[in-house]
DNA sequence: TTTTATTTATTGATTGATAAATAAATAAAC
DNA sequence: GTTTATTTATTTATCAATCAATAAATAAAA
């Protein structure tokens, strides 16, 4: 039981760093399974086909950004600033997967784009529930732009325009 | 030689539409030759290959957006507000360009990416220096957050998730 | 032995791209 | 001005590769 879980888990660690790496349809199940240590037929044993393993992948990548917002507690006046700084700070150890999540409306598949638009629809609502929670007067739109400025860092991340990103400079 | 050329603009219009409805993966060059009316090896007479054919076909698109940009006028107290307004008109007018190019960041061909970076600094430049001259004090950070807005709105389009325009209802 | 885990072998469909053939248009020659 | 030659436009036929997915076989474990 828990060897079955084990490699299911195994499968959906590196399918994350081969989807992040060459986006949904660039990355191919035999690559997955090859960085999983397994042959590619073996990873539709776990899951019914592409599409379904990466609703898994991008679940595991989205658990991370919430559980980061959850996390942080700070006083109203600091706690856009310190939002932001979470953000900033899972975009260095979590890279791939912050990417990909931001970069996931992009994917014309029907079903990933519902299953997408849910995890945007969840991050929203709970973050304007933090910031009414804090007494911030406006929490939709503060949400809506904190959301705005996630993409903006996205797609200079992506890109190489580290110039998008307000104080970073060019110069890593 | 005027056939020529309009056999050509007759595949980037049309190709404009594939590319836009399917995103560049699931567009194939059989859709795009077929919606042009010619066979797909056709296609191939006038460009290389499917990438050379996407650059053409979001030049187009980028084309439209920088113009309607450039042809703004307004006092510097109403620029942005005018700006904003002109976005959310050419996202009405040219809906499927524009979500084209917002989108094209996710493309993960080397060649492509390089080109849509070329965009997006082009556009980020050209919005800096129109909030310059208007005397705006931090124009780049302006012109940032502005496209930021345009990724937002972009993504809110493509999910279906008016919530996150502020203004913007559930109802249309 | 019976289930569970995993592989080998294979397929069927898609698709970008090439090559060769044909048709149409234009120009040259008579 | 009609025929011939030559280029330009376009199609038919086809390929080679890639890939997701299935089925059947085998090994390991319980």
């Amino acid at each position: 039981m828990a060897v079955r879980e084990d490699k299911r888990e195994l499968i959906i660690e590196n399918a994350v760093k081969v989807f992040a790496e060459r986006g949904y349809y660039k990355a191919t199940t035999g690559m997955v399974a090859k960085a999983a240590g397994v042959t590619q037929p073996y990873v539709f044993h776990f899951f019914q086909n592409k599409e379904e393993l990466f609703k898994a992948v991008i679940d595991r990548a989205f658990s991370r950004i919430y559980d980061a917002f959850s996390e942080v507690n700070a006083p109203a006046d600091q706690l856009i600033e310190t939002m932001g700084r979470a953000f900033n700070q899972i975009i260095q150890t979590h890279r791939d997967e912050v990417l990909m999540v931001m970069q996931a409306h992009a994917i014309s598949e029907a079903g990933i784009r519902e299953h997408v638009r849910q995890l945007f629809l969840t991050i929203f609502e709970s973050l304007t529930l933090k910031f009414e929670g804090a007494g911030i007067s406006n929490a939709k739109e503060t949400a809506a732009h904190f959301i705005g400025t996630g993409l903006l860092i996205t797609v200079a991340e992506v890109l190489n325009l580290p110039q998008l990103i307000c104080g970073k400079d060019e110069a890593e």
